[in-house]
DNA sequence: CGTACGCTTGACAAGCTTCAACATAAGTGG
DNA sequence: CCACTTATGTTGAAGCTTGTCAAGCGTACG
């Protein structure tokens, strides 16, 4: 993968064809509440810039001054920093709906780089220029505070799994995670297409690759899931869910003896 | 340890007689911007509330009604969740100059359980109930939103720290963070009276009681640390840093070749 | 069509956890 | 104040999980 360069103003403009992807309503994202704030009217959000990335393009890389908090709104976005061996560590998925580069407003500068896993389309508020009435900026503010509240617990969850879960557990959080709602909604069964390689996968679970793919071996032979590249299905989530959470799979144990 | 019941609101009074520990000055407090916004004057500041903590005593529990953020200003807070099968994980250790429960004003309940693991001395701005002019409103939000950053950036390197580290470079790491400003200030050696248990730093870092003490006892072999209880000497800190980096030491072995 | 990269699998070694035992320190009640 | 109890810290041995090295396969892209 060639390294792509950072885009350019230009570049984010209104993005009047959306592929043949379907975007999140912004009912669904993480900044709507934000954007409510700016602009009451969901029909003109001008302060809102839509842009378009192909995959493998950069959004931003680490360092460089901060224009924006970022909505992903269609396809998928990494977070990542370089480490000094030239090796690279990923920080967060970031899907549609979610946010990305909060931990930056406060900074002046992105802490991590970005870049599109696959086709993503983004929104833009330039949260550093926002000039609305004192009362709606005070809203605004605490949507901004509310949404970085989401992300630090986000993050303190994700290091609590590093810290208790072995790999498969990991493993089983994480394909669940990418399920996403269909998982609260009952689903027994979902299809996935991942939009990051298995290398990613194991950077951001702390494992490695080839035990990422041995365990995806184990749970497809144990029927749990089936696997095919980035074709990816979980067949039976209940039992996922049970292999993601170690208390209570002791309790089970505890319980057949 | 019996379970400390929650402070009482009563509880929370200013301290005039502060033991024979010395305070952390305001200058170095995390919530000092924070402070200023609300009141410049550094000697009125009517809306801070001070306290004390007893050793082992609890600050507030998981899901209590937020009641505001804490600042250290002197001893030591531990931060956990309590997993389901009653085991608890250290989600983060908190010193003089630190802040607690950022995390949960957005929220209105707290996400963790904070308990002091010694002696210890909070500043307490309930941030849900701020009265100011909405000149000094937004600057005290902005303040906020620095201070959430900071934290979000502290959990992200720890995530990385856990993804990317074994047990040695982690206790390394560890131990040098403790020792905090000394080490930037180019010490050759510090010595810590630690406040928590080998139990919490193990828990804390996702490692085994067990490897802890073994990994103790190879560094002070090694003449890096002395170790004995909870005293515990840096004796080689250049020798720990260059443990704790793991990219800078494959480089070193590379050059060795 | 070839090269590069991602994915997969096997064999082996290292690191870490678990279990067990013991030592030491810290509380507790007589 | 001492004996007792409990928690905490330390050490050894065995076994399992995971990482590393090596090789083969498939696929994407120039």
């Amino acid at each position: 993968m060639s390294k792509s360069n950072a885009v350019s103003e230009q570049w984010l403009r209104e993005v009047t064809t959306p592929l043949g992807q379907s975007r999140v309503p912004c009912r669904q994202c993480g900044l709507n509440d934000l954007c409510d704030t700016l602009e009451p009217s969901p029909d003109d959000r001008s302060f809102v810039q839509r842009g378009r990335l192909g995959s493998g393009q950069l959004l931003f890389s680490a360092g460089e001054p901060f224009h924006g908090v970022y909505a992903v709104t269609s396809g998928a976005i990494k977070t990542y920093a370089a480490l000094d061996n030239d090796q690279e560590q990923v920080v967060d998925f970031h899907f549609p709906g979610d946010t990305v580069g909060l931990d930056a407003v406060d900074r002046g500068a992105y802490t991590y780089a970005a870049r599109a896993l696959s086709e993503t389309l983004v929104c833009r508020i330039d949260v550093a220029n926002v000039h609305v009435t004192d009362e709606r900026f005070r809203e605004f503010q605490s949507e901004m505070i509310r949404a970085m509240g989401e992300q630090l617990r986000h993050e303190q969850s994700l290091s609590i799994l590093l810290r208790k879960q072995n790999a498969e557990q990991r493993i089983a959080t994480f394909l669940l995670s990418l399920a996403g709602p269909s998982v609260w909604a009952g689903a027994q069964s979902v299809d996935l297409k991942l939009p990051m390689s298995r290398k990613d996968i194991a950077n951001y679970l702390g494992v490695a690759v080839e035990t990422l793919c041995r365990l995806f071996k184990r749970l497809q032979d144990e029927g749990l899931i089936s696997s095919q590249g980035r074709q990816v299905g979980l067949l039976n989530i209940p039992a996922l869910s049970a292999l993601a959470r170690p208390a209570e799979r002791k309790a089970a144990e505890a319980c057949a003896l």
